[in-house]
DNA sequence: CGTATCTATTGACAAACATCAATTGAACTG
DNA sequence: CAGTTCAATTGATGTTTGTCAATAGATACG
């Protein structure tokens, strides 16, 4: 996963020609590409996608116990996905009593969201 | 992959009392969360979002000839690459003689950034 | 204390992924 | 046509992923 994105010297075109335009290189930052790799990649599932709507929409901590049946997947399935949410920093939890509260930290979106718009 | 993100009944609470807010739900159908998780998953990988993130701001159509050197992966991971980037409708390519041309193809990226801000 | 409930973790497994070396296919060069 | 070059594919390998059933941990209730 951790990958050298140096800017290496060009390749040389076979008869000295250029096959394009002269230089071309990233304009994101290594440790920045993968920062939003991280994100973009907990992103990359149906079930989290729409965990991270429904906590988005409600604004507030929402009860991991309201969260399950709204997917039909076994509970321990849903807590891995939350727990990937978690390891990307998208969400956070907090525990209170019994239940589970989860709520989304709205940073954790914004470089990817801007590097997209 | 796919998986029924169909809203069921709410689970009941252990002594009658609710653990939390009523109901809550997705905003986002499951079509929907399903594409956008397709277009996530393709940018998770750091060269991935750098390729992505070349081809954006070159604003035409860039050779794979000049990619290659760009990062320290051999050419076929690098083609691998593409390839699930062009799978995902991110970009394309066009071949001209001996050279391959990718582009991006921005309306592949509007969803997700549009959901994300 | 014992039992019930909610959530997280463990173990297992098949599928998908990232990577490389080697090969193939296409197209240009001489 | 023979050789060269660019890019895609194939085959191989080790890692990660998504999923479930089962279990464990924590907390509440009686």
């Amino acid at each position: 996963m951790s990958v050298d994105l140096t800017l290496t010297p060009k390749q040389k075109s076979p008869n000295g020609e250029p096959c394009c335009e002269p230089v071309v290189y990233p304009d994101v930052e290594r440790a920045e590409a993968e920062r939003m790799a991280v994100v973009a990649k907990a992103l990359g599932d149906p079930i989290r996608i729409t965990l991270v709507d429904v906590l988005r929409k409600h604004a507030g901590k929402v009860c991991v116990c309201e969260l399950v049946p709204l997917f039909d997947v076994s509970q321990s399935t849903l807590s891995h996905h939350l727990k990937k949410l978690r390891q990307a920093g998208i969400v956070d939890s907090e525990r209170q009593g019994l239940w589970a509260y989860y709520y989304v930290n709205p940073e954790a979106l914004e470089e990817l969201s801007a590097w997209l718009s």
